[in-house]
DNA sequence: CGACAATATGAGTGAATAATTATATATGCA
DNA sequence: TGCATATATAATTATTCACTCATATTGTCG
């Protein structure tokens, strides 16, 4: 695997590694908004959703849209949800595992 | 979702956001290796090496086990591959679209 | 044109983290 | 016991990156 090949698959998972990008993931998950619907919805400054969705379209996991005054931003990649259920369903495991120690036999 | 969820999610995305981590995680896909092997196989330094397999450990990607002078890290969670995998697929669906703005119709 | 609204961006700050060097901590063996 | 080997860790530096504040840009409407 060349390097370059490496460092794009630790991008993706670089850019879905910070909470605020997931919860604005999360918030358009149920359909394309604009910046100031994330803004509200999210509590960020706007500056600070801005740059957020700027690298996660800018990564392909989302697809920008002008119209007017506003700028709607919507999933470009759905795939990216799978993946956390995918961290979720492994989360969950190793977690259960953990728990089952403290459980008398 | 509550905020810690969140951060445990995006942690272990961030954990898979190292190009040298998935280097080393490649090393061990063909199955348990000592410390000392990952150094040479990577190319790494020695410290650089062992503090990446413990954050790797850390996060319940990776298993240890030490025998004698030596340390054996092995893959504890294997769907990390299919995440990656995954995030190949998306970077290749991704790639070829663009490749083909520049295909005559 | 001028005021306003939505979004983006430049500059600066602080925190997280990857890498390095040197050293500490085992463990095996003569 | 003393030395060698394998691994881990402490301390330091450099870099990346999220965040904020202020401002620029772009478009709307009066």
């Amino acid at each position: 695997m060349p390097p370059a090949a490496l460092e794009m698959i630790a991008a993706r998972f670089r850019v879905l590694g910070e909470p605020n990008r997931l919860k604005l993931l999360i918030e358009l998950e149920s359909g394309e908004k604009c910046v100031k619907d994330l803004t509200e919805a999210t509590g960020l400054t706007q500056a600070n959703v801005s740059r957020h969705l700027h690298a996660l379209q800018e990564s392909g996991i989302l697809r920008r849209r002008k119209e007017g005054l506003q700028v709607f931003y919507s999933i470009a990649d759905p795939t990216i949800f799978e993946m956390c259920d995918h961290v979720c369903g492994s989360l969950s495991t190793r977690m259960k595992s953990q728990a089952s120690f403290f459980v008398k036999p």
